[in-house]
RNA sequence: GGGCGCUUAGCUCAGCUGGAAGAGCGUCGCCCUUACAAGGCGAAGGUCGGGGGUUCGAGUCCCUCAGCGCCCACCA
């Protein structure tokens, strides 16, 4: 074994043999309860690993890995969405390349071109997956297209369908010019952008006076039909009824009355378009002004509109008509820059249009969210952390019809047909003849389903729905769903309502919401910023292990985002060297193959210590990971295996693996053999590779992925046999770092052992069990000795839990150092010590506060009125 | 306009049901001690955002103020 770990060596050969030997596949189990199920959410084919990815896939690896160690069928289900617009733009930008406009091509075309371009390019995410060592069950990968998939779509849409859950109606739709296609409310980032708040005049039509309203889209009064006041308001009751004239095609539009205007906003007095704006649609609905589409789907000014202003663009238009009604003496006046929300595909980031085009399909989902809140309150779906379920359900409270009409072509096309008379034929294959009228002159919808539409359906759809699978009957409801918080409402609200009302159950029982991975100064990471992280570089550099650690040790669920540094990754490089280090060291002597953990009554003190610390880490590690807390089980993780494993115990035990006796060198390999393995098995599931690597030294198992996970109760009595350990190691360990500092302050040399002297308190047995020879080596001692106060002259003095320990260095001693590190410590000494006198010399306190609380500070002075005593009877001897 | 989160060591963050302030990184000093210098040992560094309250006792609970961030929302 080289001294230095090399991920880059190791890992891809592990990566390699796993899918060789198909140890991620999961066989459908008998016992519904030996099955555990998670989907990945599945990302773009356009996409690539980033780290938020490697987040997210790291945690889900975890619980599957674990999961597959406790005995169950852990079936991690692959896969990839056709990510509808987004895809489509890629392939549209890599035709405008070659000079092709989609048009040019023709749907069908198209969509042949989209499908080869999937199979070239598509999935690079895969191979990025298989690196990560997520472990993925390959044999079922699945893609929100492919055959099973389309006809799961068909099927959900034909339902809701024939339920009356969906329906197609005309609204307004979330328009975007770039993309050339409806979004649904969710797909719509608000932004804060500063625009301007332009008041202008509408003159009455018989003359008598005049109207002043505000806009921020002054453009969109081409397409006003209507002005709005509210109906109470006494500057316009009078007008009600009335009509005012548009300056440029002299229509004439009614003044009316609705209570959603605000008389304090702007001047009380709202334009009214229709076909532009959500509100005005609604005040259109109820008050049956007409509406006017003004704009094209480019957002260009359509014939519609005054003349002047035909084929002009939306930011040329709002400039155009400014000018316009400047001219004549319209203009009332601007405020700017004035700051409000705007709405921005959440893909393109262009300013979203509300837009009347034409017939939509929506979902209803008024019956569906109902018992998607219910689910989630009565705790058949939990939230980790916690917090999430209230903006589930305050959101799904909230939530309006969802559009899923797509004006795109990559995607589930709508399963509606038409024929010349208008009727509608919704069917599961595509049908020959209208079903109303029997009209073989059918045309189906050109639209596609929105890509969440057939994401929804993924924990099921994937299992065979809507077919009655093993696999379905076994794996669904899934386990658990790992996302970030930025889908949860594009997505898992959604899948939770479709799963209740399709699959007929809850999609998944606990939900997991991760943070935003930003940089290591929290700042989000971005090109322009030069600070993003690729997974792929840092596996590169530090391997697929390390990055792991470092998400995993980050991944609390406190605070909303994931500061990540190359600095954090390197630490977790630094912890896979530690072990891999560690087993070479153990390695050294034990010989391989499985290691047996000799009787109780042959095990060492720091043996037993080591097991007890052993015990507590098994049950911290699966009390956090049972509450999805993953920084908290890698936290334990890193910490017993370094400082309580390494730093502590392999140091107590070197000596005795090198023994000469070959008994104890036996034990001692033995047992720590032991210790490591099981602690390898712990960390299989956050670092896989090194893990495996070591692993195969130890046990006789195929590979570490089914060895036994180590569980709390197994491990208790373990914690018994430490216990004598336990009761002196807070001294043993104190009066270890306080004879180390007493070197390090007087630089005495690391190779020059002193004599450890213990005054020895009346009758008692000393403080340090038998832990003798392990001081001595931590310590750098050559032998203790019990001694009394009387041999204290000439001795260096150092008190460790109120015990005075002597060290006679003689000449080493630097009188100046000493006093003053006398002097910090007598200080230190005497503050606690006023501390705890002062709780105490409040009645209240020892009134009220519990009685071991009491005593504990009872303890306290007397420890340290001892420590200052004796630190000043030295001080004295000193001078 | 609602709602949520955050504010603890130079940096990034842990601190469960309230009982003597922690980690990693960085900094400083000493060590290439035959597992590991991607390491070991030691050290410095904090009025736990401000104010008020509850309590014998508050980083932890309540109120309030301030700053930062996020989500939701049809004030044109």
């Amino acid at each position: 074994m080289p001294p230095r770990y090399d991920a880059a060596a190791v890992e891809p050969r592990w990566a390699e043999r796993w899918l060789e030997r198909g140890s991620f596949h999961a066989q459908v189990p008998d016992d519904p309860s030996e099955a555990y199920c998670i989907v990945i959410p599945p990302p773009n084919v356009t996409g690539r690993l980033h780290v938020g990815h490697a987040l997210g896939r790291t945690l889900e690896d975890v619980l599957i890995r674990r999961a597959r160690m406790r005995g169950q069928e852990a079936l991690w289900m692959p896969g990839m969405d056709h990510a509808g617009i987004a895809t489509q733009v890629v392939v549209e930008r890599e035709l405008r390349k070659e000079g092709i406009d989609r048009r040019e091509l023709g749907r069908d075309a198209f969509v042949a071109r989209v499908w080869e371009w999937k199979e070239r390019y598509g999935g690079e995410i895969i191979g990025q997956l298989k690196r990560m060592g997520a472990s993925l069950d390959w044999d079922r990968e699945r893609f929100t297209m492919d055959e099973g998939l389309v006809r799961a779509v068909r099927i959900a849409f034909v339902r809701w369908y024939e339920q009356g859950l969906i329906y197609r109606g005309e609204r307004l739709v979330n328009w975007c010019p770039t993309d050339q296609t409806g979004l649904s409310d969710s797909e719509v980032e608000h932004e804060d952008v500063d625009g301007e708040l332009l008041t202008f005049r509408y003159p009455l039509s018989d003359g008598s006076g005049h109207v002043d309203v505000v806009t921020t889209r002054v453009e969109t009064m081409l397409g006003d039909t209507g002005i709005a006041v509210h109906p109470n308001d006494d500057r316009y009751r009078d007008l009600i009824g009335k009509t005012v004239r548009h300056p440029f095609d002299s229509r004439d539009l009614p003044i009316v009355a609705d209570e959603v205007v605000d008389p304090a906003f702007g001047t009380g007095a709202v334009k009214v378009t229709p076909a532009h704006d959500p509100t005005d649609f609604d005040i259109a609905q109820r008050t049956g002004l007409p509406s006017l589409n003004v704009l094209d789907a480019e957002a260009r000014i359509n014939e519609h509109a005054a003349e002047e202003f035909y084929g002009l663009g939306r930011y040329d238009a709002r400039q155009a008509v400014r000018e316009e009604l400047e001219k004549l003496g319209l203009f009332v006046g601007v405020e700017h820059p004035y700051r409000h929300s705007v709405g921005h595909c959440y893909r393109c980031h262009s300013e979203i249009e509300p837009w009347l085009s034409g017939l939509q399909w929506f979902v209803a989902v008024e019956d569906l969210k109902r018992p998607a809140i219910e689910a989630a309150r009565d705790g058949r779906i939990t939230f980790w952390p916690q917090r999430w379920r209230k903006a589930y359900v305050s959101w799904m409270e909230g939530l309006r019809d969802w559009n899923i009409s797509r004006q795109l072509w990559w995607g589930h096309r709508i399963p509606a047909w038409y024929c010349p008379d208008g009727h509608i034929t919704v069917a599961l294959d595509d049908p020959d003849d209208c079903a109303t009228c029997g009209s073989a002159e059918l045309e189906q919808d050109p639209d596609v389903l929105d890509t969440w539409f057939s994401s929804q359906l993924w924990p099921f759809s994937t299992l065979g729905w809507p077919d009655d699978t093993p696999e379905l009957r076994a794996f669904y409801p899934n386990a658990v769903l790992v996302t970030g918080y930025e889908i949860l409402y594009l997505w898992v609200a959604r899948m939770i309502m479709s799963g209740m009302s399709l699959a007929g159950d809850i999609p998944f029982r606990d939900i997991v919401i991760h943070g935003l991975v930003r940089d290591g100064h929290g700042r989000k990471m971005s090109k322009s910023l030069g600070n993003v992280i690729d997974p792929n570089e840092m596996i590169d550099l530090h391997g697929a292990d390390a990055l792991r650690f470092s998400l995993a040790r980050l991944a609390t669920g406190g605070q909303q985002d994931i500061p990540l540094s190359v600095d954090s990754i390197k630490g977790g490089r630094n912890f896979a060297n530690k072990i891999w280090n560690a087993a070479r060291l153990v390695l050294q002597e034990f010989p391989g193959g499985e290691p047996e953990l000799p009787p109780g009554e042959r095990l060492t003190a720091p043996q037993r210590w080591l097991l007890a610390r052993h015990q507590r880490c098994v049950a911290e590690v699966n009390a956090a990971l049972d509450a999805f807390e993953f920084a908290p089980a890698a936290q334990a993780l890193y910490r017993f295996f370094w400082s309580e494993f390494c730093d502590w115990g392999l140091e107590m035990e070197k000596d005795r693996l090198r023994s000469e006796d070959e008994a104890v060198r036996t034990d001692t390999a033995n047992a720590l053999a032991w210790i490591l393995e099981r602690t390898l098995r712990l960390l299989h599931p956050v670092m896989p590779f090194v893990t495996e690597e070591i692993w195969q030294r130890f046990a006789v198992g195929e590979t570490i992925m089914r060895a036994p996970w180590p569980e709390a109760d197994e491990y208790r009595s373990h914690g018994d046999l430490g216990a004598d350990v336990e009761a002196v190691w807070p001294f043993v360990e104190e009066l270890v770092t306080t004879v180390r500092r007493f070197r390090s302050e007087h630089r005495i040399a690391p190779k020059s052992r002193i004599e450890i002297r213990l005054v020895r308190q009346e009758g008692g047995d000393p403080a340090f069990g038998s832990l003798e020879q392990e001081i001595l080596t931590l310590a750098g001692g050559s032998r203790i000795e019990l001694v009394t106060s009387a041999d204290a002259a000439g001795s260096a003095r150092l008190v460790v839990q109120g015990e005075t320990v002597l060290l006679p260095v003689g000449d080493l001693l630097d009188l100046d150092v000493e006093r003053a590190r006398l002097r910090k410590r007598l200080g230190a000494a005497e503050d606690e010590r006023g501390r705890a006198a002062r709780k105490l010399a409040n009645p209240a306190f020892r009134d009220k506060a519990p009685e071991d609380v009491v005593r504990a500070e009872e303890q306290k002075v007397e420890r340290f009125e001892r420590e200052a005593a004796s630190l000043q009877e030295r001080l004295a001897e000193l001078g």
